[in-house]
DNA sequence: TTCATATACGGAGGGTCCCTCCGTTTATCA
DNA sequence: TGATAAACGGAGGGACCCTCCGTATATGAA
C-alpha cells in the first residue's frame, strides 16, 4: 500500500485550466448553453478528458464562476470598512450589475442546482450577502425581517435578459428600488 | 381552388384539449423539465400528433400558461377599481405569489425566450403591471423612472426556488420591499 | 349509406447532447 | 532507460427534440 507521493503529472493541471479558459470563452462567445463536445472541441481535448475534470456539466460551470464570485466576496470587506453598511449593500449590488453586464453569464450560476455542486460559490454569495445585510441590520438601517436569502432571490431577477440593450440602466434603478425598499415602510 | 369550408375534424380539438390538459399535469407532477416524448406518451397519443399542435415546446409552455395568465390580467381593473393604485400593485404581486405557490411553474413561462411566440402571454403581463405602474405613477405613488420592463425582470426573481419551504412567506417579504422601494428615497 | 378525399394520426429515424468505458499514449521515477 | 501509474481520446449508449411519411379516419357529396 503505497502511500504514493508520486507529483501529479504536468499536463493534468495544463489540461484543466486549458478546459476551464476554454470553457468561460465558449460561454462569454456562444452563450450559457454551449454543449460540452463544443468545449472540448474548442480546448482541442478529448470529451472524456473534459468529464474526467468535470464530472458533469454542472462542475465545470461551478468551477468556471468560483474564480468570479471570489471576487465580489473579496469586494465585501472593502465596502464595508469605507461605508455605511446601507451604502456598502448598495454599492456591492452596483458592482454586480457592472460584473453581469460585462460577463452576461453569471446568471446561469446564480440559482444553480440546490445542489451540493454549487455548495462553495452559493456559499461564498450567501456569506456575503449576509454579511451585507447583517451590518445593515445592526445599524438599523434596514427592516429586520429580511434574510440574506430573500435578497439573494430577489436579486437573482436583475439578470434575466442582461443582454438586452438597456439592461444595465435598468438594473441600476432596481438597485435602488430595493435598497430603498429595505429601509421599511415609507410614508412618502 | 376551393376555399374549404369543411369543418375541423372532431379528433383534432379532442387531441389539443387532452394535450394541454396531459401537459399542464405533467408539467406540475414532474417537473417543468418533462420531456415532450413522456408528455405524448402520458396523453397515450403519437410525438407526431404532439408537434403538429405544438410546433415546439415553447409552444406548448405558452399555450399551457396562456390561460393561467388570463386569469391574472383579468384581475387588474378589479383591483384598480377598488383600491389607490399603490395598493392595488401590492395585491396583484401577491396574488401573483399566491399563484405560483400553488401552480409552481409559471417561471418556466415567466422569462421565457423573447421569442414572438411568447408574444401573447408576455404581452398580457407587461400590460397589466404597465397599466398598474402607470395608474400609481399618475397618483404620485411611486418613482417616475421605472418602468413595467423593470418591474418584471425585478418580479422573475421571485420565483427562483418557489419549490422551497418558506418560499411564500420570503415571497410576500419581497413584495413589500419592493412596493416600499417603489414609492423612492425613504429618508428614514 | 357509400365512397372519395382532405385531414389527422403514429412512430421510425436523424441529429444533438450528456456521459461512460476502455484501449492507447505519456509523464514520472526507480 | 524502462516499468508503470496516470492521463488521454473518442466510440458508443441512452435520452431528447423534431421531421417525415405511410396509414387510418372523419367529413360531406352523391
Amino acid at each position: 500500500m503505497p502511500v504514493s507521493a508520486r507529483k501529479p503529472r504536468a499536463d493534468r493541471q495544463r489540461n484543466r485550466e486549458l478546459l476551464l479558459d476554454t470553457a468561460r470563452a465558449a460561454f462569454e462567445a456562444v452563450g450559457p448553453d454551449v454543449s460540452l463536445d463544443e468545449i472540448a472541441r474548442r480546448a482541442e481535448v478529448g470529451i472524456g478528458t473534459l468529464y474526467r475534470h468535470f464530472p458533469t456539466r454542472d462542475a465545470l460551470v461551478e468551477a468556471v464562476y468560483r474564480r468570479e464570485v471570489e471576487a465580489l466576496a473579496a469586494a465585501v470587506d472593502s465596502l464595508l470598512t469605507a461605508h455605511r453598511p446601507a451604502d456598502a449593500l448598495r454599492r456591492w449590488m452596483l458592482l454586480l450589475v457592472d460584473y453581469v453586464a460585462a460577463k452576461k453569464l453569471i446568471a446561469a450560476a446564480w440559482a444553480g442546482p440546490a445542489d451540493a455542486l454549487y455548495a462553495v460559490s452559493g456559499r461564498l454569495i450567501t456569506d456575503s450577502i449576509d454579511r451585507l445585510v447583517s451590518a445593515a441590520r445592526t445599524a438599523g438601517d434596514i427592516r429586520a425581517d429580511i434574510e440574506a436569502h430573500d435578497l439573494k432571490r430577489l436579486m437573482g431577477g436583475f439578470f434575466a435578459g442582461a443582454a438586452e440593450p438597456g439592461w444595465t440602466d435598468s438594473a441600476r434603478r432596481l438597485v435602488d428600488v430595493v435598497v430603498d425598499g429595505l429601509k421599511g415602510p415609507n410614508p412618502r
